[in-house]
DNA sequence: CTGTTAGCGCATTCAG
DNA sequence: CTGAATGCGCTAACAG
């Protein structure tokens, strides 16, 4: 690989000018920066990014930590993640936490990279102490997903479409979502001077079928159900299958994720779309901010809109 | 963060000690030794990576190169191959491509990493050439799945239960693993002297309806359907349902992935296992092998095994 | 505007 | 077995 010696022989110049030419792009002559570039291109000179980082602060990199719980959903997401922090010119670098207790651990494994700026996804511990952290999630400063508004428009939907009795399944190994969706359930019953029904109210992890039965055993007619991810309507709508309650007809099913999942199944699922694309341009946005250093932008907030399709039914009034 | 030089100062011995104990574990009196550990362990010393690799001819790095299309199926696994490196005291750095045009491009962008491997997963060309490549696919070197294997499986159990008439659907986006599968299917009527009939095979992208289309329109009766994927499974459920043909009742239905999402369509599908994990451990071990500069292990061989689920039934002879 | 110089933290000679 | 010295490629003062 050529060096920047190399390039500054070729160019008559110093390496301080090369340099300069490459990164602080001021204070150089137009004849000795041409000269310059053209050395780069015909030497195909790339600086060693290992140098560079030991010689700056910091290196290129954007430490990116995912929860694994997480991986599935947002995989589909991480080349265009990864394409938006590359057209910043700095690269990604990825950490997995089982769960929360291990972010710490991961940040400081990634902290040997010297990052940018650090990106943390679907952790729900507030981050904001520490620096250069960039957050979707429940924390102070990070960008929020709507939630409660998320849950109200769907209860809300489903009350429209005349359903009463509404069972809502939340996953209960993210309690800080948990319970902003239970508000916005509850928001939206209010709203219409409904009673709450503790009963109507399951929890328990993904995918699992036992909170479906725990619902199924309570022998509380439901018109409707409401679950926050697209698996677990897949789960749900086998479930309800094998107990010949078949969906939409006798159930209505509404999830809060709209993922590729949500149109292959049978029959494919009205959501509240969890826009994933704008949560991580925002994100992108907020690196571009803290790169320039510019203020620091107010909390974002995002929300989901309705996507409608065959798993709502209008209720049979009584 | 601690220096090398602080570690030396206070176990009192030179960088070059400090280093002999921390790299090359060779002619290092034990007394020394202790104290440089003892040192390193209370002042919380990690090596510079950029240092090191300035140092050294290349990095701890990885480059680990995923078709886009492969993301959603591999994703998942992303954590465990990530441990894996992690578990050799190596970093992961990942390349993402739209096709293979774009290997070399990411190929050398991945290289500014000086990678020690270069892990290259579902693309189809051949990249023996390059030094230090891992590959899962078809290449000379690589990593192999039996895809004439698995096919030949599926249509054989088909055949078990009664069917004759087998459509298949394949994908021409990947020409080399379609004609491996071509084979394997008239492997299995071969076996059975049964004809091959080219009407029984659709080719087109994944997930698309139109293949599916294509084959309705050719108004031949079939009684099965295989194909690779999950999710165009689910596509073929769905689609099939719209045409009041039920899956398993009328067409029974195979696949050759078995994702999550197999289990989580209506019928669960019966498939060929696709054994990633498997695949992951042998991109592992070699990796493992080319770190300990042991042989090159022989040209590596999977295969899937058969999951019976709902997605089949027996045919009606007539 | 530009060249010279001095490190960044580490691994690796080469003498002891 | 060990320490002093050298250089990896680059950036950032500091003088001109």
């Amino acid at each position: 690989m050529a060096t920047i010696t190399d390039v500054s022989r070729l160019a008559n110049v110093s390496k301080a000018t090369v340099s300069r030419v490459l990164t602080g792009n001021r204070g150089v002559r137009q004849e000795s920066r041409e000269a310059v570039l053209k050395a780069v291109e015909t030497l195909n000179y790339r600086p060693n990014i290992f140098a560079q980082s030991l010689a700056n602060e910091y290196s290129n990199q954007v430490a990116v930590v995912l929860r694994e719980a997480d991986v599935n959903r947002l995989s589909a997401h991480l080349p265009q993640l990864a394409r938006g922090i590359q057209a910043q010119g700095l690269e990604m670098t990825l950490g997995f936490v089982a769960s929360s207790a291990q972010i710490d651990e991961q940040l400081q494994r990634l902290s040997q990279f010297n990052p940018v700026a650090t990106i943390v996804l679907g952790v729900d511990d507030d981050l904001s102490t520490h620096d250069r952290v960039i957050q979707i999630g429940m924390g102070e400063q990070a960008i929020h997903y709507d939630y409660p508004f998320a849950c109200e428009s769907a209860v809300r939907y489903l009350l429209s479409q005349g359903h009463r009795q509404i069972a809502i399944w939340l996953d209960d190994d993210e309690p800080k979502i948990r319970d902003a969706l239970l508000d916005g359930y509850r928001q939206a019953l209010q709203n219409q001077s409904l009673p709450f029904n503790r009963q109507l109210v399951v929890n328990g992890p993904h995918d699992s079928e036992q909170s479906l039965l725990e619902l199924l055993n309570r022998y509380l007619p439901f018109s409707a159900l409401l679950v926050r991810r697209d698996s677990d309507a897949a789960t749900a709508i086998r479930l309800l299958r094998e107990f010949n309650i078949t969906v939409p007809q006798e159930v209505s099913l509404m999830s809060l994720e709209d993922s590729p999942l949500a149109v292959q199944l049978c029959p494919p699922l009205t959501c509240i779309h969890y826009p994933i694309d704008s949560l991580l341009d925002a994100v992108l946005d907020r690196l571009a901010q803290l790169l320039h250093k510019q203020t620091r932008s107010p909390q974002t907030l995002l929300r989901g809109n309705l996507v409608i399709r065959d798993s709502v039914r209008t209720a049979n009034h009584r």
